[in-house]
DNA sequence: GCTTACATATTGTGATCACCTAAGCCCCCT
DNA sequence: AGGGGGCTTAGGTGATCACAATATGTAAGC
């Protein structure tokens, strides 16, 4: 009898459907926007009818969408079959960061003898856009800003099989970005994105990776000796 | 009208469907030990209906396993909504073949602090049942616990976060693991899991870095410059 | 002979329903 | 008053159906 809509809390963005991408693509891709940016909170159970009925589509689509966000590690299943955002633990949370790290150091140092002068062009364009959305206080906007700067990069580099794992991981700690980007924007930060264009521009392979990692660790990384994760 | 289990060409292993396992869950352990086995053949569409005749089950759970493992990388969906093995090439080949080195060097380093002798005790069981599966000719069930014998030392870690990624590019890079054991049982190769377990007790990480490093390079990196990856 | 248009068959997508398990709830008993 | 047991309800699983898009096979036309 309760609201559904209310009980699930989501309040997805009205975004439309694109041409061409079908309703389940659709709500994964609404889904999957929500959890990033943080408007899922864990711990609380998602159903299908319950999603179905704030999304205002039919079960099919959502049970879909939720199954494939559950393989992208997004969501994770119980021994009950329940549905949630999994919550953060210190230690999953460190282990989520490193490998970031690892892996988006690498990533990057893949990119590099690919990047013409078009795709720096578009990078510089993908990063005014984050500090824009920085600066205009949309954390939603800036988290989706940040990952597409570092995505638009990654996949540069030809047969790339790190973006699709680096992308798993994004979804694991999105939803605690926005309580690290409330802190983040408290404090003056250096600029890591503009450090990586120049890094990228010079062809410096170590000043890139240390660009990377800083970005990476400016980030988030303060949130693990807080007391954040556990609130969030 | 065609005989749609011939179509498909899954020839899958008559395995019993365990307790508490869903059909959904079941029909995805079974497609993906088929693809990881190397039994369904790159390129080749598959359909849902194809599938869930061939298994004797409704089209709904053959839908779920195979969004799941689209999701997992294990297949891939091309823009005409078929869905197919990739196909390998030797830029992608080698560019997994460098991420499992990254992943599975950083995974074994964290897990190596955390094994104790109930652990080790069960990776020489796991070895064992390996070498005799090799022993056997068993050419699927080595490649089933080649990486049972990996995942087990990898998931010691506490939070690990590495596994998941790694699991999936097994799933991609399986297909054709096939033909890489296959070849390597004609040639003389030295036992890598016994370096392992040697660097393991002795806890030396780079032994056991180079370890596992030797290991994946020995098993299908003579791949990357033998026609054998256009043939599967 | 090769291409193009059309008719047919196949397939993915989405909706709806039945069933069964699991969770929540209340009442009763101790 | 607290704990245990049965009842009620909610939710996931699986099956089936309708529809639209796609592929395939055929035949006509250049």
């Amino acid at each position: 009898m309760a609201d559904e809509a209310a009980d699930c809390a989501v309040t997805l963005a009205p975004d439309r459907r694109r041409v061409d991408e079908t309703l389940g693509e659709f709500v994964h891709r609404r889904l999957r926007h929500a959890i990033m940016t943080g408007r899922i909170p864990p711990g609380r159970a998602l159903t299908i009818r319950g999603l179905a009925s704030a999304l205002d589509v039919s079960a099919m689509p959502v049970r879909e969408a939720m199954r494939r966000l559950v393989a992208e590690r997004a969501l994770e299943s119980l021994d009950n079959r329940r549905v949630r955002v999994a919550p953060m633990t210190p230690a999953r949370f460190a282990a989520l960061l490193e490998t970031r790290v690892l892996l988006e150091r690498e990533a990057a140092l893949r990119a590099l003898p690919h990047v013409d002068n078009a795709a720096l062009a578009q990078l510089r364009i993908l990063d005014a856009a984050d500090d824009a959305a920085v600066a205009a206080g949309d954390i939603g906007r800036a988290i989706e800003a940040n990952f597409a700067f570092h995505r638009a990069f990654y996949i540069l580099a030809p047969a790339d099989a790190l973006t699709p794992l680096i992308e798993s991981l994004w979804l694991q700690i999105g939803p605690f970005m926005r309580a690290a980007l409330e802190d983040l924007t408290l404090h003056y930060h250096a600029d890591r994105h503009a450090e990586a264009l120049a890094a990228i521009e010079a062809r410096n392979p170590a000043a890139l990776a240390a660009a990377i990692e800083a970005d990476i660790r400016d980030g988030i990384g303060h949130l693990a000796n807080s007391g954040a994760l556990l609130a969030a």
